[in-house]
Order: C-alpha cells, then sequence, then structure tokens
DNA sequence: ACTCGCCCCATTGCACACAATCATCTAGGA
DNA sequence: TCCTAGATGATTGTGTGCAATGGGGCGAGT
C-alpha cells in the first residue's frame, strides 16, 4: 500500500519472525537489518518500535531488540483471553454478519479442506492463513472495531507458536468440523450457538498447544475425515440440519 | 526510571493529551515539539509513534501525528470491552488477590471519599487518578498479564474523556459505594459477587458519558452521601454485613 | 583457581542535514 | 465566476555522523 522505507522495514521483521527465519530470543541488530534491506538505521528503527508496540520484538535501552518468546502460561493466558473475546466476537457476528462475509467464510473453509487433502508441502502454512482470515472475518461481522483490533494484537502469540503441523487428524478434523458448525450457526443467526461453538473451537486449539508424547502430532494426518459437508450450502441455508443447541456459557 | 529523551517526549505529549491540553484533532507538529522540549525531532517521532501504537495519536504518512478525538460509538466500545474484562479481572482477582492489596484498595478508596469532600479544585483530577489506581490494582491482582495490559491499553480512550466533573452527586456516592462492595466481595473471596459488582460499575459509567441534560450535572455534588463505611475494616473481613449476593452474567 | 576491576569495542541514542511529499495560494483560461 | 494547473512553503521521511552506554575479555590481586 504505502512504499516507505519503515513499513517495508516492519514487514521484512515481522515476516521474518513470523515464519520462524528469525528465532526467539535472537538479537536484532540495528545496522544488520540496515545492510540487509539496503536502508539506513533510522526505518529500521522504526520498524522495530512499532513491533515492540504490537509485542512481537521487546526493545530494552542500549541493548536493543529481541525477538519475543513466550512461556506457556503466556500462551495459556492467550488463549484464556481469546476464549472471552472470540466468543463475544462471534455472539456479536451472528446478529450482524452480511451475507458476503457468509460466503466468504464458506469458501476459507473450503478452500483449508481442500489444502489438507492435497498433500501439499506448505498446506499447513496454507491452512494458517486461511484461518486467520476465517477468525478475522468473523472479527469484522462483529461490528465492534475496539474488540475486532484487539483480537488482532492479541492472536500474534499464537500465530507464531500455532502451525498446524503439530496437529493430529483427529484435531484437524475436528477444528475443521467447528468451521463448518460455526458458519452453520451463523447462518441461522443465532448467537448463542455462535459462542458456544467458537468456544469449543479456541478450547480445543488450547489444548493442541500443550506438551505431548511426539508420535501423537507427526505425519499421522495424512487421511482427514471430514464431516460430510463438502460442497458448502448457498447463503441462506435451506436448514438441512439443526443440530442442538448450544446454550450461553 | 529511564530518563532519555524519546520517555521525556513520550511522557510529556501523553500528559499532555491526558490533561487536555492538547485538544482532540490537534495537529502535533514534530519540529513545534522538538523545540519545545530542547531535542531533536528523532526521539519526537519514536514518542510519537509510540503513542500512536498506544491509540492516543493518530499518524498518517506524510500527514503527521494528530491526537485522537474518539466518537460516541468508540466509547461505547470501550465500555463494552471493559465490561467484559474488568470483570473477569475482578472474579479472578477474587481468587488470588493478596492481603496488601486489598489494603491498598481500601486506602484508595478512604482517599477518593476524602478528596471529594475536601472541596478541593482539583479533587475530580484526584479522584480520576485514584481511581485508575484502585482499577489497576485489581487488574494486577487478576494474576493474568495480558488481561491487565490489555485492559490499560484499552481503558485510555475512557480516561481522556471521563473526568469525574461531570457525575451527579448520586452517581459519585453510587460509584464510591460500588468500590466498597467491590473490596467487601474480594475480601470474601467471591468471584461471582465480585464479577456482578464489576459490571454494575462499569455499566453505571458508561451511563454517565452519554449526553444529557446540564442542570444534572454542574456543581450538584456538594453533598455526597456515602454509605456507613468511612472506617475501612481491617483486612480479614468480620462479615459485618453479607449483601445479597449477584450471580453471574 | 577464583574473583574483582578496568578497558575496549560493539551497539544504540540523538542531532542535524537533505530529499520527498503534501497543502495552500495564486494565476490563467474557459 | 469557477475550475484547474503550477509554484511555493511547510512538514515529514531518510541518511549520516558523533556521543553515550553496556557487555565481554583480559589482567591483577587475593
Amino acid at each position: 500500500m504505502d512504499e516507505t522505507s519503515t513499513t517495508l522495514a516492519y514487514n521484512f521483521v515481522r515476516e521474518g519472525i513470523l515464519s520462524g527465519r528469525f528465532q526467539a530470543g535472537a538479537h536484532l541488530r540495528e545496522t544488520e537489518l540496515a545492510t540487509a534491506l539496503g536502508s539506513s538505521r533510522t526505518p529500521i528503527r522504526e520498524a522495530l518500535r512499532l513491533l515492540d508496540a504490537e509485542g512481537l520484538v521487546e526493545i530494552t535501552p542500549h541493548r536493543g531488540a529481541r525477538v519475543c518468546s513466550w512461556s506457556h502460561d503466556e500462551i495459556r493466558e492467550t488463549y484464556a483471553l481469546r476464549l472471552l473475546l472470540e466468543g463475544e466476537a462471534a455472539r456479536r457476528a451472528a446478529a450482524l454478519i452480511k451475507s458476503d462475509a457468509l460466503s466468504q467464510l464458506s469458501l476459507f473453509a473450503t478452500e483449508m479442506k481442500q489444502a489438507l487433502q492435497s498433500g501439499s508441502p506448505d498446506r499447513f502454512a496454507t491452512v494458517a492463513e486461511l484461518n486467520n482470515r476465517f477468525h478475522r472475518v468473523i472479527h469484522q461481522s462483529s461490528g465492534d472495531s475496539l474488540l475486532s483490533s484487539t483480537l488482532s494484537s492479541i492472536i500474534m502469540a499464537s500465530m507464531v507458536k500455532n502451525t498446524f503441523s503439530i496437529y493430529t487428524a483427529v484435531e484437524l478434523s475436528r477444528s475443521m468440523n467447528h468451521h463448518q458448525e460455526l458458519i452453520t450457526a451463523l447462518e441461522h443467526r443465532d448467537g448463542d450457538w455462535a459462542e458456544a461453538v467458537m468456544r469449543c473451537h479456541i478450547q480445543a486449539a488450547r489444548w493442541v498447544t500443550k506438551p505431548r508424547p511426539l508420535e501423537l502430532s507427526l505425519n499421522v494426518h495424512q487421511e482427514v475425515q471430514l464431516s460430510p459437508h463438502t460442497t458448502t450450502p448457498s447463503f441462506p441455508s435451506e436448514g438441512n440440519q439443526i443440530p442442538r443447541r448450544g446454550g450461553s456459557q
């Protein structure tokens, strides 16, 4: 959008952190980055300040910027807050969501399933990106811009850790089914249901990040079992299934 | 703490905005601020970026920084989020709060009442400051640093608008009584109760910010009626009163 | 052998200069 | 008279040099 050196540097470093090229705890030297980008230190400094405010790096005076690392407790805190805020966002989105947003959600859900079944080597990155967009659509449909932007800044931490490659087949299919159920709840304009599903979705994701035996999480997800939803229904849902409603809370 | 030029500039501008010396929408010129502070533009720029990230100013490329103004909708969104997050913080604080934090709360509550009854010209600023500290103690007692820091950044918006000088006598006394009830709920380690009171407290404050006839809000608060709590009980409350419990939600 | 203190170097903090951009004012033409 | 295009001034974006700070290594003393 705006091709200033600062935003360039910002995107470069941010991308580097999210992709894992800059590992947690790494020291980001201003001169190094400046020469790497062919600019001076000034825009680099500003970019680092921005990332500091965003929580991706931590700047200590006279000692420079380090890539943030999150403890297990901090990750837990992130999910606890997401539980609260994403649940609220889903509830509000149910009342306000536009039809084109709903079709976007369906599109993203379908593309996620396709990416998983494609077996492509970077499918997990693709799913992560699509998943972020999926959630962002819901946030924005809540009609509360503060809620939406607060969520954006909070989710950062889980984005670095959560690569989907550690999901088991069962967990992946559960996650995909949550997406589908969410879409249905939103189509029905059922805020209680949407909130309940979202809370399931976040809580389930929270368990995935816990440390656990390795044999569970490595390459077991070749065959992903999905509910028979592969063709997404057109927008005003024909009410093909009305499962039990989840109550509030 | 750290007397760098950047933090100096940061505090200067921040103070200026919160005190109202820089009015909403005002254009903050870098050179102006630099000469005013006797420094160069570099630390000013960094301070402005920080304030931009915090949401106090808005920077548009090549056009500089403007003091943010909040629409009524945005203020409403702030209170909606506070309702959610401060309620949660109060609930968790009930389980974890330390005795010295409780005595701090009592102290702040007492000082607020004294400030109001003193009739000093800057009593409202004093109450606002004490009120912020009161809430911050609860946030920090929640044991969730992410929740606490998120609240800090969100509350910013309400801090600029909410000066307590627009409170009527009834509203002020209600607010003070909420503080007292909160302390009691926390002393009893009753998370449900604490959350319920906090939600009352926030929701009541939300109404105050609504536009309304002037005669209600100007200098009617000479006589503030308080519940008979003026002497704060020592920490492990002797259970002098156990009012109705507020359920969750 | 271990600890304490000093010095040097890497790195950041800040000032200043110049380039790029935007807003406003003015002049010219339809 | 109104609209548009160009020029000009004000303001921000970026590069560079120097000062200040902090950490690590080396040496001396215990």
